[in-house]
Formats: structure tokens, C-alpha cells, sequence
RNA sequence: GGUGGCAUAGCCAAGUGGUAAGGCCGUGGAUUGCAAAUCCAUUAUCCCCCAGUUCGAAUCUGGGUGCCACCUCCA
């Protein structure tokens, strides 16, 4: 099966075809720099930061562009309660914004531009909209004149005439008076009293909201790029608009593919800053619930459905990341002894193939990784158990090349969608030696057999609190580290 | 009012015409001094409701109900 993707555009599953041969040209919106994150960017940022893992799989060469939007009023009023500059609060949540997404385990992107940074491309871009006839100046201002876009509300759906806009406010700010159409949208805003501005044909001002992103996917990857995502609630009119000027001022198609990943939601409403609803990255990893815990919660839940975060489900989520790393650590707990070598040889025997090949058909299909998550599991669990087997019986009867082919297998697939574990710091000469752990064993056993239960269970208590389990077995007792 | 989406076991969730993946929780049995751990077995005759198409539908069509998102800032 060739790799399909939902796109927004058209409303349906598409086969994903490249612009360039086995290169993907991707351009993620990110946010605006005005406070910390939150689960809803998490997952966004996760979902994408693995389809575009998945893509370097597949053997694309991906370019992954996100952006900070770090002129807005939000960041301006941030700082004004703050009695601080926007610099100051944008450089401090760009900072943070890094600090959660690598304890998140989400790889950097390729470049990050900013719209501070990308001020000559966006005046460009608005120049270029005045000159075509799709914005005019008013008052300092610059506004899109949606009309004068024929695909106008192609990417959500929408029909001008179809939108309430008395319902949205829209009509009563201050702008309104200035607007041709209330749809209409700022390019460029007059500089107000106070705030930073920058310098233009228009006059002192700053961009707009959606200017920067047509500006700086221009810039980044061109005028035509293979995907664009974002989250779902940025289809309009973000993306809406960002077409809008991008297509006008190129007369070219500013995305092959349009892709949008479902909200997080708290009891069944999304999360969101205006609803005071939100847990931020960090206060969640402090809590501390596991990265990868979190990571497998977001990718049980297709990318593109809603996804209700509740304490249930992270329980749920990190009891099911319990199992997916004893699986990927089976090879670093037992491999020595099971003589594992050569993953390189392993890697492209028929069985490792037919499982790869199993994982591939369930993700092809639109980025179905909670399909694919069942062929990793599959192989956790039988590891898991192998494990349990080793650790009980001290040996196993299963193949060891078997089990090699399983483990490698399992680590490349779980990489591709970002899980990785490491061996906890063993405990095991944390205080206690070998012989003195089994020397406790011995005196257990002794008690035992003098049927005094209350030192049997004192000793094991003892060594548990070392980190030591004891299991007994008929042939006696044997131990591991927890 | 407009637009888009969702409804599958106790919970989460995949599945878009061929007879219900996977995760979590649970249950019965084995084992055990009791536990823990482990092992074995087991958990939807059915996919919101009604009607239709079909040899056959959770999957397609029509109608209904409920929920969510967007139309204002939003990942």
C-alpha cells in the first residue's frame, strides 16, 4: 500500500506524491510565543514531529519548518502587565517552548523562523497583494479584500455569504469601520502608541496575524510546498487566509497537501487558554507522568480525531508504556547472555521484513499509527514474556534469534514513532553486594523452612526497599532488579 | 444560521462491503506459607436508533437522536 493522506483540501483520502523525488517539503504552524505550552501543542507538535519521522523512514529527505509568531497582541499585553518588552516575553517562551519539547522527546525542526526575523519578506508580500489589487491601505492599515479571491473559503468550506459575521464580533471593533467587507483581514496594522513597530510604504506598524506564515513558507520552502499542517481550530481562517494571500501573490498552489490534527479535549470540551482549561507540559512532567507515557496517549488516538485527556486515560497510557519498554529493553536486559550480535543481518531477515512491512500497510493509511502501535505491541508483549520466562526460569527454550529478530525490530519501528527506553540506574550494588543479596536468600530460606513467615517476609521487605524481588520458584528463590 | 467531524466492550481505541485489531481494567484456574511476580484460559452474536441497497453492512444510502469543533484569539 502506498502511503494516503487526508487532505483538508479536498476533503478526502489522497496518494501522497512529492513535488521532488523523495523530498517532502513541510511547514508546520507553530505558536504564538506568549506563555508556556500546553497538551493541545504538545500533541500537535508530537504528531507531526512523527509523520515526519515516518517520512525519513519511508526514505524522504524531509524539510521541517516550524514557526514562532512572535508579534501579536497577546505577547504585546503579556508584556505590558509585566511592564517587560515583547523580546522579553517571546525570548522567554521560546526558551520554555524548547525546554518542554525536548523533555517531550519531540525533535527540533529544521529551522524556526520568526516573524521579527522575516520583516522584508512579509512588506514584500503585502506590496505585492496592494500592487495586484487583492489589499488596500486604510488609515495606516492594510487589509485583504477577500472578494477579490475567487477560491476564497476553498480549504474550510465556507462561503462568504454563509458566514454570520454579525455573530462574531468582528463587526463591532474599531477596524470594522475600515474594512471593505467585515471578512476582511489585517495585513499590516498602523503602530499604535507604546508598541513596537517596524518601518513601511504604509507607515509605522507591524504585520498582521496571518501575513507571517505566507511569508515565511515562502521564504523557507518556496512558493509551492508539499505539506502544510497545523491544528484543526487553524483552518479558519488561518489557513484559510494564508492561502488567500500566498495563491494571490504567487498564482501558484501554496499546498499540495493540507493536513490538520484533532484538538485535545478536557471532559469532552477542548482545551484552551480562554477556557482556563489547559495543563501545561511541564506541570504535567513534573507531576510526574512519563514523556513517553504521554507520547503513547496522543498516539493511541488517530491524529486526526479528538482526543480526551483524563487521569484514566495517562493511567491507562502509562501502564501500556510499562509494556512497550520492557519490550525494548528485553535486548539490553538479556541480548549479552542470549549472544545477540548483528542487528545489521537481523534487520533484513524475512521475518523483520514481514513485520516492517505489516507496520508500513497499517501506517500508509493516513498516518494510522494507533494501527501500527498493535504490530508494536505484538512484540513487546512476546518479549515481555520472554523476559518474565528468563527472569523466572533463568533460561528460555525460544530461538535467541528469534527473540533478536523481535527486539531490533521493535526498537526501529518504535524509534520511527518516537519511543525510546533506557535501563533505569540499577540498584543492584547500591549498597548490596551479590553475595550479600544472596546470602539474605539463604537466611530466608532458612526461615522458611523453620515455617517463621514474619522474618520471610521482613527479609524480602528489606530487600525490596534495596530495589531486589524475590520470586520463588520450585527450585528455589531467584532475584531481580525492579 | 452556515461549515466540518464524531457515536464500536467497564474505559481508551483501530477497522469504510465479507463476518469485530490493539491498549488499559477485570474474571476463572494453576502456583504460593500468604503475597508479589509469573503461567494458562477468558472478556462485544455485535458496532447510537429506524428504514433501505446487497447473497452479505459496524462499514454504502436516506431519516432521526446525541456530542464536539470552526465561523472571535486559539495547536
Amino acid at each position: 500500500m502506498t502511503l494516503t493522506v487526508y487532505n483538508t483540501l479536498t476533503r478526502q483520502k489522497e496518494t501522497f506524491q512529492a513535488l521532488e523525488a523523495n523530498k517532502v517539503r513541510m511547514y508546520c504552524c507553530g505558536i504564538t510565543v506568549y506563555d508556556y505550552c500546553h497538551l493541545g501543542h504538545a500533541r500537535t507538535c508530537l504528531v507531526w514531529d512523527v509523520v515526519r519521522s515516518y517520512f525519513e523512514w519511508l526514505g524522504y529527505e524531509v524539510n521541517y519548518i516550524q514557526n514562532f509568531t512572535d508579534i501579536d497582541d497577546k505577547i504585546l499585553n503579556r508584556a505590558k502587565k509585566e511592564g517587560t518588552s515583547m523580546e522579553d516575553v517571546s525570548e522567554r517562551f521560546i526558551q520554555a517552548y524548547f525546554e518542554d519539547m525536548s523533555r517531550m522527546g519531540i525533535r527540533q525542526a529544521d529551522a524556526y523562523p520568526r516573524a521579527t526575523h522575516t520583516l522584508d519578506g512579509i512588506k514584500r508580500l503585502v506590496a505585492e497583494l496592494e500592487a495586484k489589487g487583492f489589499a488596500y491601505p486604510a488609515d495606516g492599515d492594510v487589509y485583504y479584500a477577500v472578494k477579490k479571491f475567487s477560491d476564497y473559503g476553498k480549504l474550510s468550506g465556507r462561503k462568504l455569504e454563509d458566514m454570520q459575521t454579525g455573530a462574531s464580533g468582528r463587526v463591532d471593533t474599531p477596524e470594522a469601520e475600515k474594512k471593505q467587507d467585515p471578512c476582511d483581514f489585517a495585513l499590516w496594522k498602523a503602530a499604535k502608541e507604546g508598541e513596537p513597530s517596524w518601518d513601511s510604504p504604509w507607515g509605522a506598524g507591524r504585520p498582521g496575524w496571518h501575513i507571517e506564515c505566507s511569508a515565511m513558507v515562502r521564504e523557507r520552502l518556496g512558493e509551492t510546498i508539499d505539506i502544510h499542517v497545523g491544528g484543526s481550530d487553524l483552518t479558519f481562517p488561518h489557513h484559510e487566509n494564508e492561502i488567500a494571500q500566498s495563491e494571490a501573490a504567487t498564482g501558484q498552489s501554496l499546498a499540495n497537501y493540507w493536513l490538520h490534527n484533532g484538538m485535545v479535549k478536557v471532559d469532552g470540551e477542548k482545551m484552551s487558554k480562554s477556557l482556563g482549561n489547559f495543563t501545561t507540559i511541564r506541570d504535567l512532567l513534573d507531576k510526574p507522568v512519563d514523556a513517553m507515557a504521554m507520547r503513547l496517549f496522543i498516539l493511541q488516538a488517530h491524529y486526526r480525531k479528538p482526543v480526551d485527556f483524563t487521569n484514566e486515560a495517562i493511567a491507562a497510557a502509562t501502564n501500556g508504556w510499562e509494556t512497550l519498554r520492557e519490550g525494548l529493553l528485553f535486548g539490553d536486559r538479556f541480548g549479552q547472555d542470549l549472544g545477540f550480535t548483528d542487528s545489521a543481518t537481523i534487520a533484513k531477515s524475512e521475518e523483520s521484513e514481514l513485520i516492517r512491512q505489516r507496520f508500513k500497510d497499517a501506517v500508509n493509511d493516513d498516518f494510522n499509527f494507533t494501527a501500527g502501535l498493535a504490530v508494536l505491541f505484538e512484540m513487546a508483549k512476546e518479549l515481555q514474556k520472554e523476559g518474565h520466562i528468563i527472569v523466572h526460569q533463568r533460561k528460555t527454550a525460544t530461538d535467541p534469534q528469534k527473540l533478536a529478530t523481535l527486539w531490533y525490530t521493535l526498537i526501529e519501528l518504535s524509534a520511527v514513532l518516537g519511543f525510546k527506553a533506557e535501563l533505569k540506574e540499577e540498584t543492584v550494588n547500591d549498597g548490596l553486594t551479590d553475595a550479600e543479596i544472596e546470602q539474605l536468600i539463604e537466611q530466608r530460606a532458612a526461615a522458611k523452612k523453620a515455617k517463621n513467615w514474619a522474618e520471610c517476609d521482613r527479609i524480602r521487605d528489606e530487600l525490596k526497599d534495596q530495589g531486589i524481588s524475590l520470586i520463588d520458584t520450585k527450585e528455589g528463590t531467584t532475584w531481580h532488579s525492579v
